[in-house]
RNA sequence: UAACCUGUAGUGUAGUGGUUAGCAUUCAAGACUUUGAAUCUUGGGGCAUAGGUUCAAAUCCUAUCAGGUUAUCCA
């Protein structure tokens, strides 16, 4: 109940002012458009938290449309991963739609065009009509076919119709102003010959609508009050109204805004350059969990909450921008803190033996699952004699900033007990094979003697190794080593591919309740960060897929010297 | 170089004539810590430039500069 107003997005202003102006409440409808031709990225994931946020705020409805006008393009695949994808973020729509169901409507529609004059068929070659269009600089010159008569326009129309003309023979062109400075309204195309079958017409038409002509009308057919889309289409916007000047008939009428798309560092988002990367194998598919695509993200293990935050707090406007990645992951950390179960996984192993812990004694020692959470109960971890940490967290010598193992000095093991390093024993290539160390069996985690209670600065994760389950860790990082990818005009996107982008590690350990976990699960491996059970994990082989690191303060200080 | 759009800390944004220009992230320092995590505290860092209008300008006007978009029978 707090007093504060949130601000509002310029969207939200001039829906604010639309209100104000008298516009109906109850009449706000929104729409979220992708056409089924590639799978959703986070870019998109902005739109539609943006459209069903707004459908949310307002109780409006939103709904879903296939922008389906290209059927050389588009497959029912795109239709199932995309309905998947919204509905994994955690939106519903009102009405799932398809500007092919509109393709009749569309086309009586521009029957109507030609009879008030308003259209034409032209039957001039691409490269004629291309020349005919004039530059951004110069107006372009009218057709000889601009004034064909209307009888004739119809016929030839319903030739196109019903298939009697080739692909690229005939179009039929709005006819408005060739020498208009912007070059949309150089009369337009609105419908093409296109002999496809179409994922949900089939064969039933030979003529398909382009973008224009479908798309501000589909937006009138579904009575959408505000039709948001990105600032490309801000040329598109003159056009869009005079088309809908021509067929408008009373009811809503929808207004087309535009905001700016969202990029992120680090990565490409132009749905050609990420099928590229898919293309060219360097990288494993849409859904690789180094894709920016909402399926890649999600087998990341990012989370539909951690999305839907980063929409929020990057927020929509109107200026260019490349928002940094390291927002995105600060919204998975925060909210994987609050979620992920911790528990002990070592990656980088080396043996520490307990020289003074019974051989063949084992004990369950209980773990905290959750220090954030305090419904996330407890757990037991087994802890023998011999245990593996990380290589990292071990040096024979050592300065006062590392905190971790060295000899003679104590550390607590996680949950465990304090010990201190005693010896070490090296390979021929003098190599640590093993850690040698002494426990201090009166500081047991939680028992509550004077023991347990005092401070060392170093606490390590470990596992036991008779009771460790091994697995496969995929460490994921930037796919691009550079900010902007695509930014640099003289050199190509892949030249800063980032070689390390994926290190696989098959010789992980981890605890062994994580025997049971499934795909999807996630985790806090702790000290390291958080991982999310892949795909293709199995019981007999555990993958693992690291979304993000914690954040590493000790790196930096090891990094200044 | 035509039309249109956009310039607020490194990044993303709020600000709509009167604010010490706010928030988040990033970065730095410290506190706390059985995760060198999280949390907490503190700090650094910004209105593209130049002129106007006004008692008062990030906000209004003009110019300049910079960046972007638009010429697919794509969406």
């Amino acid at each position: 109940m707090s007093e504060e107003k949130k601000s509002l997005n310029f969207l939200e202003q001039i829906i604010e002012e639309d209100l104000a102006n008298g516009f109906d409440k109850s009449d706000l409808r929104f729409r979220f458009p992708p056409e089924p031709n590639g799978y959703l990225h986070i870019g998109h994931a902005s739109s539609i938290c943006l459209n069903f946020g707004l459908g949310l705020k307002y109780n409006a409805p939103v709904n879903l449309r296939f922008d389906d006008t290209n059927p050389a393009k588009e497959e029912q695949e795109y239709v199932d991963a995309i309905k998947n994808d919204i509905k994994w973020l955690g939106f519903e729509w009102a009405n799932e739609l398809y500007s092919s169901d509109y393709f009749q409507q569309l086309y009586d529609w521009a029957i109507l065009l030609i009879k008030s004059g308003k259209a034409y068929v032209d039957d001039q070659s691409s490269e004629e009509i291309a020349k005919q269009k004039g530059t951004p600089t110069e107006p372009g010159t009218n057709s000889p076919n601009r004034d064909r008569p209307i009888e004739e326009n119809l016929e030839l129309f319903e030739k196109m119709k019903n298939g009697a003309f080739e692909e690229g023979s005939h179009i039929l062109r709005a006819k408005i102003d060739m020498a208009s400075p912007n070059m949309l309204m150089r009369d337009p195309i609105i419908y093409r010959v296109l002999k496809k079958a179409h994922h949900r017409t089939g064969t039933d038409w030979n003529i398909y609508p382009m973008y224009d002509w479908a798309h501000g009308e589909s937006d009138y057919i579904e009575g959408i009050s505000h039709s948001l889309c990105t600032l490309e289409f801000k040329p598109h916007r003159k056009l869009y109204d005079w088309l809908l000047d021509q067929i408008y008939d009373g009811g809503i009428r929808p207004k087309q805004r535009e905001f700016a798309r969202r990029n992120l560092s680090y990565t490409v988002m132009s749905k050609r350059k990420l099928l590229q990367l898919v293309e060219e194998g360097h990288v494993n598919g849409w859904d690789d969990p180094r894709m920016p695509t909402i399926s890649g993200l999600r087998r990341r293990g990012y989370t539909p909450a951690a999305i839907r935050k980063f929409s929020e707090v990057a927020g929509i406007a109107k200026r260019d921008n490349v928002t940094d990645v390291a927002l995105l992951e600060f919204c998975v950390k925060d909210d994987l803190n609050k979620t992920a179960p911790r528990v002990m996984a070592v990656l980088n192993p080396v043996k520490l033996v307990i020289t003074n812990y019974p051989e063949g004694e084992e004990e369950w020692l209980e773990a905290e699952n959750n220090p954030e959470d305090e419904h996330a109960g407890s757990r037991k971890v087994p802890f023998s004699r011999e245990l593996y940490i990380e290589r990292e967290d071990f040096r024979e010598e050592a300065n006062k900033k590392f905190f971790r193992l060295t000899l003679n000095k104590e550390v607590r093991l996680k949950n465990a007990y304090i010990i201190k390093g005693e010896s070490v024993i090296k390979d021929e290539h003098g190599d640590i094979k093993e850690i040698h160390c002494s426990y201090d069996p009166k500081s047991k985690s939680g028992s509550g003697t004077e023991e347990s209670k005092r401070k060392v600065k170093g606490t390590l994760h470990w596992v036991s190794i008779q009771h460790a389950v091994k697995a496969e860790v995929r460490m994921y990082d930037r796919l691009f080593s550079d900010e902007a990818p695509d930014g640099h005009k003289d050199k190509d996107f892949k030249e800063f591919i980032n070689p390390n982008s994926l290190v696989v590690n098959k010789n992980a350990f981890v605890e062994p309740g994580l025997q049971e976990a499934k795909p999807g699960d996630r985790f806090q491996f702790q000290r390291l960060g958080y991982f999310c059970v892949d795909l293709d994990s199995s019981h007999e082989h555990l993958i693992f897929n690291r979304t993000v690191p914690l954040r590493d303060s000790w790196a930096k200080i090891e990094k200044k010297g």
